[in-house]
DNA sequence: CGTTTTTGACCAGCGC
DNA sequence: GCGCTGGTCAAAAACG
C-alpha cells in the first residue's frame, strides 16, 4: 500500500505542478538542545554552512543548480533558529513563522550541530528499557552514570525543509522506520528512521510542516560513515558526484545529498525512477537539465541510462 | 523466509 | 513531584 500510495504522490504530484516545487532548504542552526548556547561560538557545521551560505563554492553551486537565485529570499531562506523551540522541529515551520511563502519554493533549515555536552537527551543507545527480566533498574542506573560519564557527545544533527509531496524523499540510503509520534499541534505524525547500514548510526526524522503540509522537515542525526549503497533501487549513487558519496565529503558530513536527490527531475530520471520518468518527456527533461546547467558538470552521468 | 513497517508501551528530560 | 512530550523499543503484522 505504501508504494500505491508513494507512486500516487508522484503522480499526483507531477502532474499538477510537474516538479517544479520541489525545493530544499539549508541549515539553521536550531539549538535544540543546546539551550542558549551560542551555536557561532563552536558549531563545526554551522561554520561550515556559514561557508556555504555565505557563497563559498559548494553552496554557490548548490544554489544555482536548483535554479535558484542565490539572492532570492524566497528560494533559500536562511533561518537561524536560536531560541530553543518546545516543540522540537515541529516548530521550525509554524512557531518560529519561518517565512514561508504560500505558493513558492521555500525552504529553510537547520543545523543543530552537536552541541557537545547538552544536558539533553544523551546519545540514546538503548540505555532505556532495562529489559524485561534481569535488574532492570541496576542496568537504568549504570546506563544513566554511563551516560554522564560518556559526555553524551551528540550527534550533529541537521535539519532542513523541502516542498514536496511526499514525505520519505529518496536519498540514496537505506532507512528502516523504527517509530512514528504524533507531533503537538500537528496533524502530520513525524516518523524516526534509522540507517539500515551496520555500524552506521545515522537517523533522520520526517515530519510534515503543520503550516504548509507541501513542506517536510527533514532532519538528520548522525554522519554515515559508508557509502551510498550501490545496489539501491536504480542505483542512485551511480548518479551522484564521486564527491558527494565519499564519506568525510559534504554527504558524510550529513549534508544532504539527499537535497540533491529531492530534486527528482535532475537525479531520479532516467532509468532509476519510472515513476518520474512516467510524467516526463524526454524533452522536459532536457529542458530542466538545462535549467541546472550547473549540475550537469557536477553529474555528467545522470545523462546516461544507467539501467542493468 | 527475511526484511521492513506498524503501533502500543516504555523511559527520560523538562516545565510547572 | 507530577504530568507532558519526544524518542525509542519490540512484538506483531505486512510485504516482497
Amino acid at each position: 500500500m505504501a508504494d500505491e500510495l508513494k507512486n500516487f504522490y508522484y503522480h499526483d504530484h507531477f502532474h499538477e505542478d510537474q516538479q517544479s516545487n520541489i525545493t530544499t532548504s539549508f541549515p539553521f542552526s536550531t539549538a535544540d538542545s543546546s539551550a542558549g548556547q551560542d551555536p557561532q561560538g563552536f558549531d563545526p557545521f554551522y561554520k561550515s554552512f556559514n561557508e556555504y551560505l555565505h557563497g563559498s563554492t559548494d553552496y554557490n553551486t548548490l544554489t544555482t543548480a536548483f535554479g535558484l537565485s542565490p539572492s532570492s529570499s524566497e528560494a533559500f531562506s536562511v533561518v537561524k533558529e536560536e531560541k530553543k523551540t518546545p516543540e522540537g522541529t515541529g516548530d521550525l515551520v509554524g512557531g518560529s513563522e519561518t517565512p514561508v511563502t504560500p505558493n513558492s519554493s521555500i525552504s529553510s533549515s537547520s543545523t543543530e550541530a552537536g552541541a557537545d555536552e547538552d544536558s539533553n537527551k544523551s546519545n540514546k543507545e538503548k540505555q532505556m528499557k532495562g529489559t524485561s527480566d534481569d535488574g532492570g533498574e541496576s542496568s537504568k542506573k549504570v546506563n544513566k552514570q554511563k551516560k554522564k560519564a560518556e559526555k553524551k557527545e551528540r550527534e550533529p544533527r541537521f535539519a532542513f525543509m523541502t516542498k514536496s509531496e511526499v514525505d520519505h524523499l529518496e536519498d540514496g540510503y537505506r532507512w528502516r522506520k523504527y517509530g512514528q509520534k504524533a507531533v503537538k499541534n500537528s496533524p502530520y505524525p513525524r516518523s524516526y528512521y534509522r540507517c539500515t547500514t551496520q555500524k552506521c548510526t545515522v537517523k533522520k526524522r520526517v515530519e510534515r510542516s503543520y503550516q504548509d503540509p507541501t513542506i517536510v522537515i527533514t532532519t538528520y542525526e548522525g554522519q554515515h560513515n559508508h557509502h551510498v549503497p550501490a545496489t539501491l533501487r536504480g542505483n542512485v549513487a551511480g548518479m551522484l558526484p564521486p564527491a558527494m558519496l565519499a564519506p568525510g565529503s559534504m554527504a558524510g558530513q550529513g549534508f544532504p545529498q539527499e537535497l540533491m536527490l529531492q530534486m527528482p527531475h535532475i537525479y531520479n530520471y532516467g532509468g532509476t525512477s519510472s515513476v518520474y520518468q512516467q510524467s516526463m518527456t524526454p524533452l522536459q527533461q532536457l529542458q530542466l537539465s538545462a535549467d541546472y546547467g550547473l549540475l550537469q558538470d557536477m553529474v555528467p552521468s545522470m545523462f546516461f541510462k544507467q539501467e542493468p
